[in-house]
DNA sequence: CACGAGACCTGTTCGC
DNA sequence: TGCGAACAGGTCTCGT
């Protein structure tokens, strides 16, 4: 599920509740508990999990695909890499088949990480900018401009699709808002980054803008079993839409595999540039 | 430096 | 119906 715009859709969801739940802010953290080892990136020892004991939450933020929570001493940072989910329900419940990883709080809340996959992983420490620091800048950030975008693609040689899927390059993106980006605007998944005109990554600029606010403005996207409440996979252009019509000129989406990930794009108003 | 393949994992859907 | 193959929102590491 979690590209920018669901990571985005569940932060606020913590932080500002929704239906039935209320906002995370503040609660004090009593006990945490891990039940997939592998889960935890950092620190080595589980046994350091003790000192999330009395700690609040002051913050709830979002960089990239990183969820973080704010705490007095420590940050958690959470990456939910394919399937994984941020759930509130009642502290002491047995944890259920996918769970792996949850904080109780004092107030009778618990905080779990679900993951049927086990790709993804959480980490506590004090210095969450060492995890960060590899990313390449927000997407609404002040560093993301259209002339940093394309000094940025003509500062190396790489095809526009594994590219944007870079988190050093960019931060945010996968493989859904990635495609739809390149085909707002209008570019080939395979273009070449240094042959992209100021034009041209003026365009991809705004498309990727564009995409990842509606995005967030219908609350991501819910595909399969993964993800609940979103509605973006409604709005999908070239996802998942092989052989249908383009929303724009009607010709047949087509998928092809790039850095084995699926490809989707329409030959028409993509077509293919040296 | 760029790229492809394999690894890490489980669940669902597809094709015969 | 059954069963193996293919595929899935991500990222890391290794070899060329």
């Amino acid at each position: 599920m979690p590209e920018l715009p669901e990571v985005e859709t569940i932060a606020r969801f913590l932080r500002e509740g929704g239906r039935e739940q209320e906002s995370i802010l503040r609660a004090q953290i009593s006990d945490a508990g891990l039940t997939w080892r592998r889960t935890l990136a950092a620190p080595e020892d589980p046994a350091a999990l003790e000192r999330l004991a009395g700690q609040r939450v002051r913050e709830i933020g979002r960089r990239g695909k990183f969820l973080l929570l704010g705490l007095d001493r420590d940050t958690l940072l959470f990456h939910l890499r394919m399937s994984g989910d941020l759930v509130v329900g009642r502290a002491g419940e047995a944890p259920g088949p996918h769970d792996r990883f949850f904080i109780d709080f004092t107030d009778g809340r618990r905080l779990t990480f679900t993951d049927p996959r086990k790709f993804g992983r959480v980490w506590l420490t004090a210095e969450p900018q060492e995890v960060l620091a590899p990313l390449g800048p927000e997407p609404f950030g002040p560093d993301f401009t259209p002339g940093w975008l394309y000094q940025a693609l003509h500062s190396r040689r790489r095809q526009l699709k594994p590219l944007l899927l870079d988190q050093s390059f960019i931060s945010g993106l996968g493989n859904i808002y990635s495609d739809e980006a390149l085909h707002r605007a209008g570019l080939h998944p395979l273009r070449a980054s240094d042959r992209v005109t100021p034009e041209e990554a003026g365009k991809l600029w705004e498309a990727i803008r564009e995409t990842l606010s509606s995005g967030i403005a219908t609350q991501g996207a819910s595909i399969d079993w993964v993800y609940r409440g979103g509605d973006f996979q409604n709005h999908f252009r070239v996802y998942q839409r092989t052989g249908e019509p383009c929303p724009s000129c009607g010709t047949a989406i087509q998928r092809i595999v790039v850095g084995q990930r699926g490809t989707h794009f329409c030959p028409s108003c993509q077509p293919w540039k040296e």
